[in-house]
DNA sequence: TATTGTTATACTCTATAACTATA
DNA sequence: TATAGTTATAGAGTATAACAATA
């Protein structure tokens, strides 16, 4: 199999690759019915609860009103809530809720399952190889 | 060097990968100000040109309603130009002006230093790995 | 005086539904 | 009657500005 891999056959291939992640990241998300801010709020507090809303409203690079906005419609249901902060009463603290916990678990098995999906079957030197070409293109995106 | 590349490393690298594409497509978008949709309608164009409003709709895979919405606005700045249709009065023809090809040109430009930047100076060999080990996650992502 | 969160408002992207003109 | 495009409306995602409570 001969194959012709001029650059601009690979930048190709990286624009449809990028899509193609990106398409499944929205269908995952659409079927935990869940906007990419909301997810990546909850994912945030899997590593920083409990935090205030100033914090997360930098960790997710948006607005501290939009956080009120996430916050209130995430505790509507049920995923997170809010508790007075103990010693500055102008600050919340957000928590998953238990609720928020297991959406948080089945989210991390997904992630598992693409990993293994993905890359299960592919050598490690393979995977070695595609890690340097996709921190090398990272870097020069940058 | 030694490295670990788990397929957890490498989901997360896809991923990252993924992401800074993604970011760099809307940076180089938002210079040339124009949204992701009005920048496919143009790039159809590019191929499709003269083309029913109908059929950018399915091209764009975008509501009728909204190619309305899209082609206004795009023609306000002189990018394109609906025609009527010679045959049919219920059709537009849509098309880029010269000013719409000129930018058409740059996008083009653009796309190829891209290409040359970040995959110029890989050995064909590594491209076609890279081009390759796409196509795969490409196809199970379906 | 500076900071946290919220109320009020608005903008962008996109869809659905109802309609008009034409086929 | 079916199709092409448009008017009218709405909803999701997100921002800015003004403000209240607290630090």
């Amino acid at each position: 199999m001969h194959m012709v891999t001029s650059v601009h056959h690979s930048l190709d291939g990286l624009l449809s690759l990028s899509l193609a992640v990106a398409e499944h990241t929205e269908r995952g998300l659409r079927e935990r019915d869940l906007s990419r801010s909301e997810a990546r709020l909850l994912w945030s507090l899997a590593e920083a609860a409990p935090a205030r809303q100033q914090r997360l409203s930098e960790l997710l690079g948006v607005t501290p009103r939009y956080v009120t906005r996430l916050v209130d419609d995430l505790s509507d249901r049920g995923l997170v809530e809010r508790r007075p902060h103990p010693s500055d009463r102008r600050s919340m603290l957000v928590t998953p809720t238990r609720e928020g916990e297991r959406l948080l678990s089945r989210m991390r098995a997904d992630h598992d399952r693409l990993a293994d999906a993905l890359f299960g079957d592919m050598s490690p030197d393979k995977r070695a190889t595609f890690q340097e070409i996709a921190s090398g293109v990272i870097e020069r995106l940058s």
